[in-house]
DNA sequence: AGCCAGGCTCTCG
DNA sequence: CGAGAGCATGGC
C-alpha cells in the first residue's frame, strides 16, 4: 500500500500549455516559476516545509494531459500542488463556451485560431499575484519583472533539484518585516515599498482574509482591496481576473487593455474606460477570457512591442 | 535628452 | 467631483 506519486490532470477543453505559460517568460525570468521544455517547476509551502514540485504537459492541444509530481512529498502535498497547477494552467476557465460566444463576435472571431488553447494563467497565490501587481503599476513590465526577480532572490528560499534552482516565493511575514530601504535596494520606489509592506502585513495578520475574498462578490473584493494603501481599481480588477479566476472582469483602466480595444474594437479610435466596460459587459462571464485574447492578439499583431497576455 | 511604461495617492480648484 | 503633480527606474 503506497500513496500515489503523481496526479494526472485532464483539462476540460483545449490547452496550449506553452502559450498559457508565455507570461512567465515574455518580460523576463521569474525565479519562483520556472518554465522549461515541457515542464513547469515551483516550490510548495506545505505546513512549514518547502517542497519542490513540477508538472509536465504532453499530448495534443485538444487532448492534453498534465502530470504533477512532488518527489518524496506526502499525498496531501501532491493534492495541494495539483491545485496550484490547476491555477497556473487556467484549467477552470470555460474555453469551449468562450469560443462558442467568440465565434459570433467580430473583434474576437479571428483570434480563436491563432490562440487556440491559450488560457489565462492565474497567480499561484494571492500574495504573489498582488506583489507582482503592485510592482507592475505604471512601470514597464520588463522593469517590473526584474524587480520581482530581485525580491524573490533576496527573500525567497532557493531549492535545487536536478541542478535546477527554484525559489519559494517569500512569505508574507518576511516581506512585512523587511525595511523600506531594503526594497529601495531592489529598485522599488519608496511608496511601492510601503505598499508592499502594508499588503504583506495585512495578509500575515489576517486583516486581509484571502478565503473571505474568494467567497465574496466582485464589488466586495474591489472594496476590500482598494481600502489598502497602494491597491487601486486596476490592481483589484486584475486580482479578480488573475488572482481569483473570475470570468466577468475587464480591467478597463489598464493601458494595454485600452490599446487593445483601440485596435480591435475602436477601429483606431480611443474608447473611454466606461465605454470599454460597457462593450466588455456584452461578453458576460467570458470577459476575462476575451481581454486575455485581445492582449495576446496585440502580441500577434505587433510582436516587437509586446502587449501580450 | 526626454518621454513613456499594463497606477496610485494627494492636493487643489 | 476632475484635473494635475509626483513617484523612481529603464528602454527607446
Amino acid at each position: 500500500m503506497t500513496s500515489p506519486t503523481t496526479i494526472v490532470l485532464a483539462p476540460d477543453g483545449p490547452l496550449d500549455a506553452a502559450a498559457t505559460l508565455a507570461r512567465y517568460r515574455l518580460w523576463g525570468e521569474d525565479p519562483s516559476n520556472r518554465v522549461g521544455d515541457g515542464v513547469f517547476r515551483r516550490v510548495l509551502r506545505w505546513h512549514g516545509r518547502l517542497l519542490p514540485w513540477d508538472v509536465r504537459w504532453r499530448g495534443p492541444v485538444d487532448d492534453a494531459r498534465l502530470v504533477v509530481r512532488v518527489p518524496g512529498g506526502p499525498a496531501g502535498a501532491l493534492e495541494a500542488a495539483a491545485m496550484e497547477a490547476r491555477r497556473v494552467f487556467g484549467l477552470d476557465f470555460d474555453l469551449a463556451g468562450f469560443y462558442r460566444m467568440a465565434k459570433g463576435d467580430p473583434a474576437l472571431a479571428a483570434l480563436i485560431g491563432p490562440l487556440y488553447g491559450m488560457r489565462p494563467t492565474l497567480g499561484p497565490t494571492p500574495l504573489e499575484m498582488l506583489v507582482h501587481a503592485i510592482g507592475a503599476q505604471q512601470v514597464n513590465l520588463s522593469f517590473a519583472f526584474a524587480c520581482r526577480a530581485r525580491l524573490v532572490r533576496r527573500w525567497g528560499a532557493p531549492v535545487t533539484v536536478d541542478g535546477e534552482t527554484v525559489y519559494a516565493f517569500p512569505d508574507a511575514a518576511t516581506l512585512a518585516r523587511a525595511p523600506v530601504r531594503s526594497y529601495r535596494a531592489l529598485k522599488y520606489s519608496t511608496r511601492k515599498a510601503e505598499y508592499l509592506r502594508g499588503l504583506a502585513a495585512a495578509l500575515a495578520s489576517g486583516a486581509l482574509d484571502v478565503d473571505a475574498l474568494a467567497a465574496a462578490p466582485n464589488e466586495a473584493v474591489i472594496e476590500r482591496l482598494t481600502a489598502l494603501h497602494g491597491l487601486g481599481r486596476w490592481t483589484a480588477d486584475w486580482f479578480l481576473a488573475r488572482g481569483l479566476g473570475r470570468g466577468d472582469v475587464c480591467p478597463a483602466g489598464d493601458l494595454a487593455v485600452r490599446k487593445a480595444f483601440v485596435h480591435f474594437c475602436g477601429r483606431g479610435r480611443a474608447l473611454s474606460e466606461r465605454a470599454i466596460r460597457r462593450r466588455a459587459a456584452a461578453w458576460g462571464p467570458y470577459q476575462t477570457l476575451a481581454v486575455h485574447y485581445l492582449l495576446a492578439g496585440m502580441r500577434l499583431a505587433r510582436p516587437a512591442t509586446g502587449g501580450g497576455a
